[in-house]
DNA sequence: TCCTTAATAGGATTTATTCTTAATAAGATG
DNA sequence: CATCTTATTAAGAATAAATCCTATTAAGGA
């Protein structure tokens, strides 16, 4: 069974706080307000909320990994020069692809995540991600 | 001046010949025959083709970073099973989502890259990306 | 309150990537 | 062609994000 603890409670409610932190920006934030939780535990407590659907991770070019608790369907603005991230709604980007904040789009990268052909017949346990 | 060396065609050759490599797999496979072949040369081209816009880094959850040698706009579909990566045309993503490769599609993943409205004002150098 | 075991703290470990430095070689120049 | 400048490389040390390990703690059911 699952156990709602306080450090779990504590690094979602950073992850929300924060918006897109990193593992190590999240870990610094909670560790000030509760000096007893551990890297590891911060570390850990993301992956399991990526893995139950609870948060996603991101992968932004030259950034650590980075946790968003929006589960709602976005894209990302990510400046290259202060490295800040933006969310678009799926509407406002299919309607003005991040015009409204003023944005300068220099490139767009777009990934699927899903299972192809070959391992959609393979028998193996389906590991989730 | 740039100087065109046999390592720099060594590994750019390796790029367009294995798709969407990491630098660790790109290594393995020039090392094999170029024994002579470092490391950190591997890694350090890589990067200077992707600051020269001569390739793209990619960065895909849970995976090393890879390059990409195929400048022309197209998406990628990432098998959560097996890791590999497929390519998707610009046209051909618009039409039928990747469709055509039967690959099942559970997750989309948009990033844009540019420099934001705080950023554009700003007199700091442009370092690139 | 007791008990089972999921979860944590703390630190060691792993590993991709970057950094450092002496040596090498591309290619410009005389 | 020989020489010289300096961009580039090899090799391995250094860095840092992320994972792993294990004794300890505490959630929550009985």
């Amino acid at each position: 069974m699952e156990r709602r603890t306080r450090q779990k409670e504590s690094v979602y409610r950073a992850l929300v706080a924060l918006g897109h932190p990193s593992a190590t920006e999240l870990y610094e934030y909670v560790h000030a307000q509760d000096a007893e939780i551990s890297r590891s535990t911060v570390f850990r407590v993301l992956s399991d909320f990526a893995s139950a659907g609870r948060a996603r991770r991101l992968c932004f070019t030259g950034s650590d990994d980075r946790f968003d608790a929006t589960l709602a369907p976005h894209a990302h603005l990510h400046c290259r020069k202060c490295g800040r991230i933006f969310d678009i709604p799926m509407p406002d980007m299919r309607s003005d692809g991040g015009r409204a904040e003023r944005f300068l789009i220099e490139q767009c990268y777009v990934e699927f995540r899903g299972v192809c052909a070959a391992c959609q017949g393979a028998d193996g346990a389906d590991e989730g991600f």
